[in-house]
DNA sequence: TCAAAAGTGTTCATGATACACCCATGT
DNA sequence: ACATGGGTGTATCATGAACACTTTTGA
């Protein structure tokens, strides 16, 4: 067995990363403006090449700590989009991945790779560079059937949260009304989150209880 | 930008697909016994390089002709493995596949690349090549999550089939029993079969009736 | 005192589970 | 006639859905 790279034909590694957060009760993914040609200008997912000695893991963690100053937050293996022209720069392979992040009002700042970086609401996207419309909607997709069978919604939230808190992120992404009774009631019985007996004053009403998850490890619970 | 291999690492992306299909009440995954060195000898997933004007999927669907003789069979994305060392041959990037067949008695035949072909119980698999466990394992957890909320079954099982037959492959993927009338009323309420009006005899026993899939194409369900 | 979000229980409907006997056939 | 898998209905239980008022606070 020999490299010869007529006989195997090499592509590019990249992985792109839709990373979420919830800002001004809206799902928002994270952007950057290309200066690269042929898409300078254009919108696209923070991404990059996969380095020679480097874990797929490994690369997504590390682009989103280069590109988002972002560590230790919910990052999960999404699709390989692999169409031989979604890249006019050749034959270059994406291993997807989106990424949970609570909203800390983070700004990232640009670099020199990129122009400009943003939050969009996923309602209101600008027109996307490659296939990465396409990557966004396979990850609102998984995010939303998540959070139906899984915990990770906990990758959203701060530390301490109030139930309102948690529901209002439940309704906009899966896009409907949730009962407030019948919602407290079943995440409670699942012992996700415990109180922590202080409460949280928002304004002209009565302050809500603070909680907290007891898990922050991805785990199969039925939510709803 | 330029194609320089030092500035841009090149990996061989590989495809490598978990086949199964039912057989004396097994489920049962294809290996193939490899000559190459240095896993000559061992058994391993079908797999293969993918070109360079190849989709994935594409890629996938030749292999799975080239290797087993299969088409228009039940093909889905798994996961895609990427570990540095994965593979002794260089950086291999594998974009593994599942896919389901019915149990039609294929015996596929050896080739020029591998020695032998044969299908294993994933109850009794032998030492797997490279990290083929990982796949086949992440491929029988996708399939035995799969089958509670869609109705890929359909891809396992021939055009004709009893509901004992159906209820059969349900008990061995998700490894327990279910009850027989609960079941048979979960699945004809679900409109997912129609009976044949015809029957099936298989021994000195009551002939049961003959039932065929109404949809062959992957949705979601809520069976079990 | 008013506006605004927090908090709290009960009833009802639906779906899941448990369960046992007769039927049709081949040997 | 007997052994074997096919086929069927009902009662109970658990879970999900619908639903409205009181509480606490800041302005």
């Amino acid at each position: 067995m020999t490299k010869t790279p007529q006989k195997y034909n090499y592509a590019v590694i990249a992985t792109d990363i839709a990373i979420f957060t919830m800002q001004n009760e809206q799902l928002k993914v994270l952007l950057i403006k290309m200066k690269k040609a042929p898409y300078t200008g254009s919108w696209a997912l923070p991404g990059g090449l996969i380095k020679g000695d480097e874990n797929l893991d490994d690369a997504a963690e590390r682009i989103l700590l280069d590109k988002a100053g972002l560590s230790h937050v919910y990052l999960e293996q999404l699709y390989t989009f692999g169409r031989v022209d979604r890249d006019p720069f050749g034959r270059v392979v994406s291993v997807s991945y989106f990424a949970l992040i609570p909203n800390s009002g983070i700004t990232p700042k640009t670099s020199s790779e990129y122009s400009e970086i943003a939050w969009f609401s996923v309602k209101n996207l600008p027109k996307l560079a490659y296939d990465h419309k396409e990557i966004v909607q396979a990850a609102i997709q998984r995010l939303q059937s998540k959070l139906s069978y899984t915990n990770i919604i906990y990758g959203l939230l701060p530390k301490e949260f109030t139930l309102g808190e948690l529901q209002t992120i439940y309704e906009i992404i899966l896009g409907k009304k949730l009962d407030k009774r019948n919602f407290r009631k079943k995440i409670l019985s699942l012992k996700l989150v415990k109180k922590l007996n202080r409460k949280k004053s928002t304004g002209p009403n009565r302050p809500a209880e603070l909680y907290c998850f007891t898990q922050s490890k991805p785990q199969l619970v039925d939510i709803l």
